[in-house]
DNA sequence: TGAATGCTTCGGCTAGCATCGAAGTATGAA
DNA sequence: TTCATACTTCGATGCTAGCCGAAGCATTCA
């Protein structure tokens, strides 16, 4: 009768609590172990397995075997992509997990989207570099200028290598905190790598909190002023 | 324990087949009423109606009551950008609906995408667009170009009016058929919406198939050449 | 070789939910 | 008023899927 993709099948296996939580656990975008993943979502590991091979049975994680341990990771950005947008839905309709008070405040101030940084420090980054006019604006689309060109350069990052890939630069990315854009794409994943590599920010182990030292955040309010 | 948006929440209300179907009917863009809707579903009318006021209380779609008639439409873009995506992921993994056959290269060759065309038609005009610099492409951003804003004018478009709305212009949306992007945003609807009145082509009704009469196809192939 | 760890498979239980028949409400037409 | 249409609510049913205990592989370490 109908054509097309099946929704139902992808939407279903996001509509479990528990593989819910899996997936938002993966959204930090490190492979985690079976046995880690199963404590996220709160269940018992024969319950995990029997969700992660659902999960892997409908292409949306990938399994690495490395030695007894097995560790999954999302299959692609697209995922994510999804899942924020699911986020986006949620917020909208008014869905919290729990009581939406300041519960985790640290996660609204700089979290991890996957590979790129998102929270209170990604909205700030990318005003930043429209304000100094690294990155241009047309509507949502967002455009590297020939300053920022030189500026991402000089920041160390080596623009040629991850140009040339088929991900796209620059790519704007909703914040459900924020309810702002922050940058995603190759170049936001390259400069919170960069950040991390300069000893700015580091992720707190186990969450998707990232956490700025003091004398990072000063560095980094420096190059990216409000 | 955790925060956030409860994403579980909102995906189980897309992983039930017969409301996965109703939201992909109102991906068409217009509103349907419950019984139309039910009839997409493949349920009875009791059945459909549970559903909608799941979906509404979901803020997934809303309700306009119009006479005896409950007329459903999604909520917004948002809701339209998570199934494209979910087709996305669908597709990748190889989920078809039924059996992958020709069962409707209608439907492949051109639809309706929430409200821009889509499909090999939607994909060739962005393809056109392009390759005559009326659109500019930066990775997956796109730009209309001077020279496209005047051809946009030209063609009958009040440019003024989209643009100034607080949506996007132009932007690139992956196409689950043909997988490669065609023209969404402000832009893709105007255009879609322009190429109906100029009589190339019209919606069928209850389906999301875009038809063009053989004349309007060849005008569309002299303005948007391959 | 034996023990411990990490994970999967099997079986049975239970809860939740989609589904439909039947009855009820609201709007419009005769 | 009466009938028809469009839709909702109620109640009952049946199926599915998540869940865990127990047992079974596989890998690593002693």
């Amino acid at each position: 009768m109908k054509t097309g993709p099946d929704i139902a099948l992808v939407a279903a296996l996001l509509g479990d609590p528990a593989r819910a939580n899996m997936l938002t656990a993966l959204t930090a975008g490190q492979a985690l172990t079976a046995g880690e993943l199963a404590a996220q979502a709160g269940v018992t590991a024969q319950t995990a397995s029997s969700h992660l091979a659902k999960l892997e049975a409908g292409g949306l994680i990938t399994l690495r075997r490395q030695g007894r341990h097995r560790y999954f990771a999302l299959s692609g950005p697209d995922v994510a992509a999804v899942l924020e947008g699911l986020m986006g839905l949620a917020l909208r309709a008014g869905h919290q997990r729990t009581r939406t008070g300041p519960k985790e405040p640290a996660l609204r101030e700089a979290r991890i989207c996957y590979d790129h940084l998102a929270g209170d420090r990604g909205v700030e980054l990318l005003d930043a570099m429209i304000g100094r006019k690294l990155i241009a604006e047309h509507g949502e689309t967002l455009e590297l200028t020939p300053s920022g060109q030189h500026f991402v350069r000089d920041f160390g990052i080596d623009l040629a290598r991850i140009d040339n890939s088929r991900r796209p630069l620059c790519k704007s990315c909703l914040d459900w905190s924020v309810r702002r854009s922050h940058l995603a794409g190759a170049l936001g994943a390259a400069l919170l790598t960069r950040f991390q590599a300069l000893g700015w920010a580091r992720q707190v182990t186990g969450t998707r909190i990232i956490h700025f030292t003091p004398a990072g955040l000063k560095d980094f309010r420096r190059v990216f002023p409000a």
